[in-house]
DNA sequence: CATCGTTATGTTGAGCAAAACATATCGCGC
DNA sequence: GCGCGATATGTTTTGCTCAACATAACGATG
């Protein structure tokens, strides 16, 4: 076996574009969309992320603007100061998009492992291959 | 159909990590493989792909450190100035990774085309769904 | 009507990757 | 041995994203 290829891993990163805007959608939204639903608060959310308040509000205030469509219901006061839920679109975002995103990190870890057979097996009758 | 979904489209990104580095090989290394081997020219390659000679070479050191291998045959000197070419795993590292990239590429299309599917159907029977 | 916790939004700073700039080195051919 | 064109490599500038900071508005509730 070609050493060295056994310490490698591939990655992917996965989003939607729309026109100008480099990402309308992506992981980072569709994780907010998931604490959201979650948590029921768009501020508990970002903890949860570990990334600020203002970020996850500017992910969102983008997302809703370039897709022009409502991801959130959100309320201001009240006796918990407020709070925010997934709307039925932004419900189905997150479950759809989450389906496109498990079958693009299926196709990509089958195809690794093809990747990886076909590095491999490149090199049989090279000689020096003494097995394990 | 929904409006504004057409505008969308799917974008990835697809690497090779090790450990500590963050990417040891993509699709950056890769088309500058393939510009080298079409060019015999790091320096040929490197303005073919709009980007300085500094970050290609840069980035040949960086995938060979990381990969350990050899990708290239690099002189210089002589008539030419210099010339570069890729060695046999250059090449089996461009075509394999080209051939990975390529299966990945078909898979996203696909689960888009899957997802677009399930975000249109998800609403028929809504009512006011007047057609062209 | 004061309090409290959350949403809302502008502003500034820090960190990092790429671009830009600057030289040095090599070696064949004339 | 001088010149040309390509490789080799350090240094500086910049540009862009995200973190950090600051502050306002809101509204049910006691």
């Amino acid at each position: 076996m070609k050493r060295g290829l056994e310490k490698i891993a591939p990655r992917f990163k996965l989003w939607l574009e729309s026109g100008k805007t480099a990402s309308v959608f992506g992981d980072g939204k569709w994780r907010l969309l998931n604490a959201i639903n979650q948590t029921g608060s768009l501020s508990a959310a970002a903890e949860k992320l570990g990334i600020s308040y203002r970020k996850a509000w500017g992910d969102i205030r983008n997302a809703e603007g370039a897709l022009k469509v409502k991801l959130l219901d959100r309320h201001r006061g009240g006796k918990e100061g407020g709070r925010t839920r997934l709307t039925e679109e932004g419900k189905r975002w997150l479950r759809e998009y989450g389906r496109f995103q498990a079958a693009v990190d299926k196709a990509v870890r089958a195809g690794y492992q093809d990747w990886l057979g076909r590095m491999q097996t490149a090199r049989e009758g090279t000689a020096g291959e003494k097995g394990a």
